[in-house]
DNA sequence: AAAATTTTAGATTGTTTGTTTTAAAATGAA
DNA sequence: TTCATTTTAAAACAAACAATCTAAAATTTT
């Protein structure tokens, strides 16, 4: 009964993450929004709720779809474990619409100073999915002989988190980046502890 | 001619770094600036000009006395060119107030995704103030035998800049205090490649 | 086709925002 | 003291904002 929603919620979620994604929660206006979305503000308060709901929504959909399918993708789908690990580091450097606007989680996790605990949680989720990927992907790089396996693949891989959370801050100042496209591959090798 | 300004520009300076540190440029209101200062809006605009001004001018101050002090304390001075450059990490954890506001540098540049071009400049001051901290530090503990002169100090000074921003970005978050604390040394080592 | 229900677009609301203005108080120079 | 100038505090302003409301259009179900 009634009619269908015209837009597709999926598509609708990626514009809405990229749009707060590229300006930050607070310095997106709900205009933005419906510029993003090509949807009325009455449409986006009706299928979603207001710009709050809709920035937990985004955040909660970026790590379930963004996160998973990049971890899919250049993680767990690589058919050599240490090129897809500094494949996905690259990434970074290069994002597809030449922007630069870095990580929804990065980005949100600094601009909220932890002030709303179910967003921390939410960022906590993510880096977590992140932090585990790489864990696995140290374990699978350890049994392919790789590298030889380190003392504790948890902490190495919470070193590769901070690394990563490293190249966003800079990536998103725009600076930078010919060096850090330099450093990739050594620093990742430094510290699995590659065997030379 | 004319009294003179009842509060002093600097400690005021300070206080306005600060809470734009703690709340983002876009989040703070001049009620806050009000409230952290002690002053009236007004007073703020005849001796500083509007919020965006007052915003330069804190960045500013901010890499030329906290970031530079702190360089000073840590680096500079330390008997230990290593021991000062862990002291300086470590200190990242540990915030005077008990807060985890970060680095205002960090903060901004991934809040302002280089939109406003002298902002990104001034970041980039800031960045390049540490990074060749880091650079002389890294000679520093060659000379004192602390480590093996590494092939790039400048490659190797970017490396740590990475590492510290990753840092401040968990640390704004509220997450892996304590991690991020046991992995610290270990990485400084290994990224100077320690003698052992 | 008719009825029921939902989406949609645009106007509107009340609030918050950054900024300016005003007048009084304070202070330095003549 | 007197005058000139600045600071100060509080009120006032206009613009921007998130959010809601309204009526019309659309589309599913009966």
């Amino acid at each position: 009964m009634g009619r269908n929603l015209s837009f597709n919620e999926k598509e609708t979620l990626v514009k809405v993450a990229n749009i707060f994604r590229e300006k930050g929660y607070e310095a997106t206006t709900v205009k933005d929004l419906e510029k993003a979305t090509g949807l009325t503000s009455g449409s986006l308060y009706n299928s979603f709720g207001g710009k709050e709901v809709l920035f937990d929504i985004a955040i909660s959909f970026y790590n379930n779809n963004i996160v998973r399918n990049r971890i899919s993708t250049f993680l767990d789908q690589a058919e050599d474990p240490l090129v897809g690990l500094k494949d996905l580091f690259h990434s970074l450097l290069n994002e597809p619409d030449g922007r630069e606007n870095g990580c929804l989680l990065t980005n949100t996790a600094v601009e909220f100073n932890n002030r709303r605990r179910h967003i921390t949680q939410e960022l906590d989720t993510g880096f977590s999915l992140l932090e585990a990927a790489f864990k696995r992907q140290i374990i699978r790089c350890a049994e392919k002989g790789k590298i030889s396996k380190p003392p504790s693949p948890q902490l190495t891989a919470t070193r590769l988190l901070i690394f990563y959370q490293g190249i966003l801050v800079l990536v998103r100042a725009g600076l930078r980046r010919k060096e850090i496209d330099q450093i990739v591959n050594d620093e990742i090798d430094l510290i699995l502890g590659r065997l030379s």
